[in-house]
DNA sequence: GAGAGTGTTGTAAC
DNA sequence: GGTTACAACACTCT
């Protein structure tokens, strides 16, 4: 499910539910899910949630925050006290049976509310950090797309230092961060360039114009909520409409939002990649 | 039913 | 050092 956009979407959503609450109780059901002695924490408040990179950090009133990346599959559900996710939505049959067989984790909040860690294929995991451990985390990663650290010159040269395919290094998170598949693929076709080029040789004004088309796609994702494709679809509070706007990402066939030109897929570096070969150069 | 594919990314291997 | 391939896991689609 998640990149930039739909972690954004999230931690949004979760702070306006769990600031200021208590984690009274967390149950771990996988053992890899969580990693860090989780009983240290019961107690504490959450204070806010915040967004670095893809990671989620949520700031406690202890020496221990908690982190978490979602990966693929990771998703957060909040339900209040009357069983209702995100404070919306009637109860739907799959929130009845929280937790589910998905759930990793639950927290156990104050005024009886609930947040879940479901994670399908558990390659997702929440921690908890020191400021220190924190620290090293964070400095994996290079500024978001979208900071104002992340500048023409920067990215330019950034690029110039490798002869992977573009979309390769567009989606290396020491480049930039938050940039996903399928904000990669429509951010190049709206630049039209070339999946494929080696980024290295691209040029000073493509190098530009495909940075202002990355930011640009990120912030139309946030606006929009983030992308829910496939069966992420249904869930609710947290379902986007990004998908609804995609310009090229799971659009074989269909036309090229630039020149109608049936859409392509191909294989870069074992990722699905949509392109149209006709405008993008 | 076998095999490929899935929005991520750390690590091992070339 | 740069780059690619694969693994972690569970499920859907062909």
């Amino acid at each position: 499910m998640p990149e930039l956009p739909e972690v954004e979407t999230i931690i949004r959503k979760l702070r306006g539910h769990v600031q200021g609450k208590k984690i009274q109780k967390i149950q771990v059901f996988r053992e890899k899910s969580f990693q860090g002695n989780f009983a240290a924490i019961e107690g504490a408040i959450i204070t806010d949630v915040v967004r670095k990179a893809k990671l989620i950090q949520f700031v406690l009133d202890s020496e221990l925050n908690l982190l978490s990346h979602l990966k693929m599959t990771g998703q957060f559900i909040y339900t209040d006290k009357t069983n209702r996710v995100g404070g919306g939505h009637p109860t739907a049959d799959w929130v009845k049976n929280l937790p589910s067989t998905h759930t990793r984790v639950q927290f156990d909040l104050s005024d009886q509310a609930k947040l879940f860690f479901n994670d399908q294929r558990v390659f997702g995991w929440i921690k908890t950090a020191t400021a220190e451990q924190e620290e090293l985390e964070f400095l994996r990663y290079a500024p978001d797309v979208i900071s104002p650290l992340v500048t023409d010159e920067y990215f330019y040269e950034k690029l110039q230092r490798t002869g992977r395919p573009i979309k390769v290094a567009l989606m290396d998170n020491t480049i930039v961060s938050g940039v996903g598949n399928i904000y990669a693929c429509d951010a190049l076709n709206l630049s039209k360039i070339s999946p494929l080029k080696p980024a290295k040789t691209l040029s000073r004004r493509e190098s530009d114009r495909l940075l202002d088309a990355s930011k640009t796609v990120i912030l139309k994702g946030i606006e929009m909520g983030g992308a829910t494709i496939d069966n992420y679809r249904d869930v609710a509070g947290f379902s986007g409409h990004y998908q609804d706007v995609v310009r090229v990402y799971g659009r074989e066939n269909q036309p090229c939002p630039n020149c109608s030109h049936p859409i392509a897929k191909i294989k870069i570096a074992g990722r699905g990649t949509y392109w149209c070969p006709n405008c993008q150069k």
